[in-house]
RNA sequence: GGAGGGGUUCCCGAGUGGCCAAAGGGAGCAGACUGUAAAUCUGCCGGCGACGCCUUCGCAGGUUCGAAUCCUGCCCCCUCCA
């Protein structure tokens, strides 16, 4: 990364891309950070068929500390997945049957590996359900019940949400699994300390203290900003659900876009938390203004989509978005809809037709008034009006579908 | 277990027999403006073979010409008492 610049340690660099929201212990855990002496976790339930934003987030906090000679643990919550984390939730997750957790937990390996190193003296990876599976109630009970005050954990910060909605005792329990992951990972795996999103901070600190009553040791958690754009929304979030970073659920294309439509106040503070770009050149961005901003958000969606999903795509997408926005001209990647020639009627397929098996528009009704309002656009020209049809040359051309200002869609002949 | 309150369209939240596909807000979508930004303004915002028809107000029944609104049973949530 850093090109012969002056080398910053990795928790002072942490601290200027404006990752760390809170730690327990300042020294220490710089200390440890800074000289690769620790060995430190961060959890993921599977929840998901695909890793997100968010999660991407804490992967790039563990690449950042891998890089800077620490050993990192992936912790896949076969278990904890089993009860439902409720911080910060207004309502109760649903719950996930073991086979879907576990399909999940496939699914997630995969994508990880193509961010952290795994091997021998990299980062491991170990399942939570392993151990908190075979716990015997009352033992566990007996163990570690003793050293979580119930007056303390309903006052933490995560639960406070749910105390008007309702929380139930199974979800109350969370904490309490993951406290003890925390136990056993400092016990089994040297493991010292916690990493893991704002959010978690009570559930982390419920592991300190338990390694600390329990065994009278220190053990150290620190938590990563969350990021919020500027309306104090989360990031990577979008109408139809989070950003997924598997490529068919959320394309390189879209995912590109999604960055590059980032609002101007929050294009920079993404560069600096999620991109490995130098923070000298970061600093230079930082002057820019208006329009200029523009540039700063296609390097974030380029960094990020190659991060992502690698640098072919990465410039895939980009060459798509410069042509269909910038007047390029090789917008071939834009995605597209093979249509089959049994959708088509009187040789050809009506607009509203098109539009719903593009998935452009979820009903019919939704097509027709996009198309009455203007919205709708045949390479480059205004649909008329909703009897418009598209002919089966066109199609066996491809057809390029605007919709509105922004999404761009082919469809072409099967 | 007892007493009270509540479950409404994506979310919040009005509605307590017909004027209700259901106020208002938010989100979202489209249009204007613009820089593929923000803010603002305008329109849309259950579905469909669409001046009509169908599905929706926790679930299942019932009363009624007619129910989100009334009755019965069930499920779930909150508060207080145990």
């Amino acid at each position: 990364m850093g090109k012969g610049v002056v080398l910053m340690n990795i928790y002072d660099e942490l601290v200027a891309r404006g990752l760390i929201a809170q730690v327990t212990d300042e020294e220490e855990i710089k200390d440890l950070v800074n000289n690769g002496k620790a060995t430190f976790y961060i959890g993921f339930d599977p929840t998901a068929d695909s890793l997100h934003v968010g999660h991407f987030m804490a992967l790039s906090l563990m690449k950042r500390l891998q890089m800077a000679g620490n050993k990192p643990i992936v912790l896949l919550g076969g278990g904890t997945g089993l009860i439902g984390d409720p911080s910060g939730r207004t309502d109760m997750r649903s719950m996930l049957t073991p086979e879907a957790i576990q399909y999940n937990i496939d699914c997630f390996k995969k994508q990880m590996e193509r961010f952290i190193e795994f091997g021998a003296d990299k980062a491991i990876m170990v399942n939570n359900a392993d151990w908190l599976a075979k716990l015997n109630y009352i033992e566990m009970l007996r163990d570690v019940g003793p050293h979580f005050s119930v007056n303390n954990m309903l006052r933490a910060e995560c639960y406070k949400q749910r105390m008007e909605k309702g929380l139930s005792f199974l979800e109350l329990n969370y904490m309490i699994m993951q406290s003890y992951d925390f136990y056993y990972l400092f016990q089994y795996h040297s493991c010292n300390m916690q990493f893991g999103g704002d959010d978690q901070w009570s559930n982390m600190l419920g592991g300190t203290e338990l390694i600390r009553r329990k065994l009278g040791k220190d053990a150290y958690a620190m938590t990563i900003t969350l990021l919020l754009n500027s309306e104090g929304n989360k990031m990577g979030k979008t109408a139809k659900g989070a950003v997924w970073l598997d490529p068919n659920k959320t394309s390189p294309f879209e995912f590109f876009q999604y960055w590059r439509n980032v609002g101007d106040n929050d294009v920079l503070k993404c560069i600096r938390m999620l991109t490995f770009l130098p923070l000298e050149q970061i600093d230079d961005m930082d002057q820019w203004e208006g329009s200029q901003l523009n540039e700063a958000k296609e390097i974030l969606a380029y960094e990020l989509t190659k991060l992502v999903h690698g640098e072919e795509e990465a410039q895939k997408a980009r060459t798509t978005s410069l042509a269909l926005f910038a007047g390029g001209t090789d917008d071939a990647n834009m995605p597209t809809t093979e249509i089959f020639s049994e959708q088509l009627t009187d040789g050809g397929i009506g607009i509203i037709d098109l539009l719903v098996a593009c998935g452009l528009s979820v009903s019919k009704s939704e097509a027709r008034r996009l198309v009455q309002q203007g919205g709708v656009f045949i390479n480059d020209t205004k649909v008329a009006s909703i009897e418009h049809k598209i002919t089966l040359e066109d199609l066996k051309n491809s057809v390029k579908i605007r919709k509105g200002k922004k999404t761009y869609h082919r469809a072409l002949l099967k």
